[in-house]
RNA sequence: GCCGAAGUGGCGGAAUUGGUAGACGCGCUAGAUUCAGGAUCUAGUGGGCUGUAUCGCCCGUGGGAGUUCGAAUCUCCCCUUCGGCACCA
């Protein structure tokens, strides 16, 4: 028998579809539907991990079960290749970034052709490659002349030991997501993205995208945050202007006792004046500015001190005095808000310290309130009250009669806010795509002229031991001339986020090889959007959101015609040892290379596949990774060990029928063989539960075993003249063909040596046939007042009447029914028999 | 604190629509083979019951209550774990 050389099929298959171009999507054939399956792709850090392993084996399964469909399947893979671990390593190391990056892409891609994936490798490209961010330059110039791009001076989070500014999104617990340093506030002049003028679409897109975990959408959703309210304007008594708060209840305005600022409101200091309380405010604002930006919002404690200044209550013209209040953020709303502290928990905790007056202005439909006895906020809707003419008014009602009112007086109006906030791209970084911008002294900002891009990223550029970008003391890369008026000029040495390469580069897929375009219209009208896309759960809100910004930003530039990126998004779990995740520092990494090399593609792949479900994470356990294997070796055997019986057989209708007429043994395989192409068909191609179709499988190739084992048996059952080996051989072609998606080369080679001169990969999913699937008969459980007794085997067309006698005659059931009345009988087809007695 | 997901044998997990809980795999036990170990094959494997023992009973899906002929699945309360958000006015 031939031995299960894994390494030498795995690379001779693998050599044979290259050869072949499988895996190459058709651009230009229509005559079979289209799918795009994508992975997201990697940074290319060194070496693959478990993590890919997961996420590129379940895409792979995906395209080469969609393939095997028939559709014309877009599988590609390329590099996100730009970013900081580049540059930490070449200071390290003392070597160039390119050459790092480009270094790891080679050992990269060999891992991930060593596992067999079924990637169109012609459309491969890096995000480091000038081909691809003259492009992204060239957006951001169109989005520029749009008013998408804009540039201003803000307080960022400034990462030191990275020598970078993070985007919110990239602060974590007021740490940096990458190197876990803490993050210190800056003012620094730099580029946005107004993601914010897509918020509402964002938003509202997100109900549309059926095919996303509804985990990931809330997630985007708060993270978008719209707050729908009103802005008040309070005026300053006894100065002229006015303080705006931005607020979601006019309907408690009635309730407002006092004003909240925060420290860093620009009136602060100024209110002030004159008041006596000067000392006081400067004394807060100079002990606030101590704290650390990072510390500030930990501060759960509610502080404040009286500015001394009072503004007026635009409805009822009262005094309302206005305290700074450490809670209150400068960067969301105005900065400052009205309190109320009956109707609001911050306000209420605010007002008892300080010992400011709560008025109750919604009274709970369902209880009484008195101010004084509360002992929290009632934040929930109700029934004006001490509002003047709107009392009685529901709450919800009262929101907008309220603002109606303001409006008239022309002292507010609606608003709508966001917590979403533009998307901050600069970077003072080397290795990213360069901002194509140019300052100029006399005519400011200058967009870099379309035929001048790209602008290169300077190769031969000397990163010093800090970390510093060297693009600002680079005199050969900033020295240019002004393309307006060709005066002395200074080119932007920011780079560009890297999240901006990964926002189009499903796109870029679609026509990675034009060259006179970045975006092929009607190529990526064909392909788009992604019909499955996979990856980690860690990118619910960053990555996604962008590229769903970007597709509806290129959308609005001509560039595309869909709406959302990915229709279907499968976020896998993380794969875990010991319970925890895998990673240098706790030492429990398993080295993909090594498992490859051990016991094949095949094998790691197929235990990563039947360890858990997708979505849930996964405990890798080197016994179940045996396991696997064992199971991959006996399918070996059962198709080896039988080769030339098998290869013999000729599975036309006619053989097949007669063989299961003649034995009973041979009807329950081929039955059982149409079950499992019906269950493996479903698990895959609509849940995407590759671990039950699996064990699909394996009970498939335990009946099969059994069979083989005992084929005098089966002799003996048959009548003379029947061949057994047509249904034997329908079973183990549906076993390689079910298993193919899965563990692509060992089924490839079993295909091969059953005589076929075709590649598996290229044939039709087997289709189950539900005559036969179906059982004759049927088993049914019979319960006697909901507790099992016993069960019955009918004939599947059997009447109820029948079924019910049946059942009452079973001799464990007939022992519980007996000496009492039988009140109601629940029959469940095909499931069960209920007998309710008394 | 708020939101979300999860909790099923020794372990990973299955039960797709309220209908025979524990499929499949790992591990374990016994047997066969072997000088031995490993590998392989066969059988068994949730807990309890000397009880009318190839059959049957009781208990059992984090805990408690409920709806139902019937609940791992639905409702309410509580506990634990993980993830996200965390003063967003």
């Amino acid at each position: 028998m031939k031995e299960y050389a894994f390494d030498e099929i795995e690379r001779r298959q693998q050599e044979r579809w290259e050869k072949a171009g499988l895996f190459l999507a058709d651009d230009h054939d229509d005559t079979r539907p289209r799918y795009y399956a994508l992975e997201m792709f990697p940074y290319p850090s060194g070496r693959i991990h478990m993590g890919h392993v997961r996420n590129y084996s379940i895409g792979d399964v995906i395209a080469r079960y969609m393939r095997m469909k028939g559709f014309n399947v877009l599988h590609p893979m390329g590099w996100d290749a730009f970013g900081m671990p580049a540059e930490n390593a070449a200071i390290k190391h003392g070597t160039h970034p390119a050459k790092w990056t480009y270094e790891n892409i080679e050992y990269m891609r060999k891992e991930l052709k060593r596992m067999g994936l079924s990637y169109d490798w012609k459309r491969e490209f890096a995000t480091c490659d000038p081909e691809y961010y003259r492009w992204e330059q060239l957006f951001f110039i169109e989005m520029y002349e749009k008013g998408l791009v804009y540039r201003k001076k803000s307080k960022v989070n400034w990462c030191e030991t990275c020598q970078t500014v993070l985007a919110n999104e990239q602060v974590e617990d007021g740490r940096c997501w990458r190197c876990k340093d803490e993050v210190m506030e800056r003012e620094l002049e730099g580029w946005f993205f107004r993601i914010t003028a897509y918020a509402d679409e964002l938003l509202e897109g997100s109900y549309r995208l059926k095919g996303w975990p509804e985990k990931v959408l809330t997630m985007q959703r708060n993270w978008i945050g719209k707050s729908v309210g009103a802005e008040i304007d309070f005026p300053l008594k006894g100065h002229q202007g006015n303080i705006k708060v931005f607020t979601t209840r006019p309907d408690t305005l009635f309730g407002v006792t006092f004003l909240s600022l925060s420290p860093e409101h620009p009136l602060a200091l100024e209110l002030s004046k004159g008041t006596g309380q000067e000392r006081a405010i400067q004394e807060f604002v100079e002990q606030w500015n101590r704290i650390p930006a990072t510390e500030r919002r930990m501060q759960r404690e509610k502080k404040g001190v009286f500015t001394g200044a009072y503004v007026v209550h635009p409805l009822t013209g009262e005094a309302i005095p206005v305290f700074l209040a450490n809670f209150v953020l400068m960067e969301y709303g105005t900065g400052a808000v009205m309190a109320v502290p009956a109707h609001d928990q911050r306000d209420f905790e605010f007002a008892r310290q300080y010992g400011l007056p709560i008025k109750l202005v919604i009274r709970p439909r369902d209880k009484e309130l008195q101010a004084e006895d509360m002992d929290a906020a009632w934040e929930g809707p109700g029934v004006l009250v001490n509002s003047g003419q709107f009392d009685g008014l529901d709450s919800v009602v009262a929101k907008e009669a309220i603002t109606d009112e303001l409006k008239r007086l022309g002292r507010g109006s609606p608003k709508i806010t966001y917590r979403l906030r533009d998307w901050g791209i600069s970077r003072q970084r080397y290795w990213g795509a360069p901002i194509p911008m140019i300052h100029c002294p006399r005519c400011g900002v200058v967009a870099v002229p379309r035929n001048a891009l790209p602008v290169r990223l300077p190769l031969d550029a000397h990163l010093d031991k800090r970390g510093r970008s060297p693009l600002p003391s680079l005199e050969e890369f900033y020295s240019t001339k002004c393309p307006k008026c060709d005066g002395p000029a200074r080119r932007e040495t920011d780079t560009m986020d890297t999240f901006v390469e990964s926002s189009w580069y499903f796109a870029r897929f679609t026509c990675a090889n034009d060259i006179s375009s970045p975006l092929d219209k009607e190529l990526a009208a064909s392909w788009l959007p992604v019909d499955q896309y996979v990856g980690g759960i860690e990118h619910a809100i960053l990555h996604l959101l962008y590229a769903r910004f970007f597709t509806k930003v290129l959308r609005d530039l001509g560039y595309l015609t869909v709406d959302e990126p990915f229709s279907n998004l499968l976020t896998q779990g993380m794969v875990l040892k010991d319970g925890a995740k895998m990673s240098k520092s706790k030492g429990n990494v398993v080295d993909p290379d090594l498992m490859i090399r051990k016991y094949g593609a095949d094998t790691v792949r197929l235990f990563i596949l039947f360890a858990a479900p997708p979505e849930r994470d996964l405990e890798w356990s080197d016994r179940g990774l045996e396991g696997a294997y064992r199971f991959l070796l006996r399918v070996w055997r059962l198709v080896q060990g039988h080769i030339s019986y098998l290869r013999e057989a000729k599975t036309d209708v006619g053989a097949l029928e007669a063989a299961s007429a003649a034995s009973s043994v041979l009807r329950g395989l081929r039955q059982k063989t149409h079950q499992t192409i019906e269950k493996v068909t479903g698990d895959i191609g609509e849940r995407f539960h590759f671990n039950t179709a699996i064990s699909a499988v394996m009970e498939l190739v335990n009946q099969l075993s059994d069979v083989l084992n005992n084929l005098g048996g089966v002799e003996k059952d048959i009548t003379a003249g029947i061949d057994p080996w047509p249904v034997i051989r329908e079973a183990v072609e549906a076993v390689i063909l079910l298993l193919s998606p899965m563990v692509p080369h060992i089924t490839e080679e079993l295909w091969a040596e059953l005589g076929h001169d075709t590649f598996i990969c290229r044939e039709n999913w087997p289709v189950a046939d539900p005559q036969i699937a179906r059982a004759d008969t049927i088993k049914l459980a019979v319960q006697v007042n909901g507790k099992l007794r016993g069960q019955i085997e009918v004939a599947c067309d059997a009447s109820e009447q029948t079924v019910k006698e049946r059942a009452i005659k079973e001799p464990n059931v007939a022992r519980f029914v007996q000496g009492k009345t039988v009140k109601k009988v629940i029959y469940v087809p095909n499931r069960l028999v209920n007998l309710v007695v008394r």
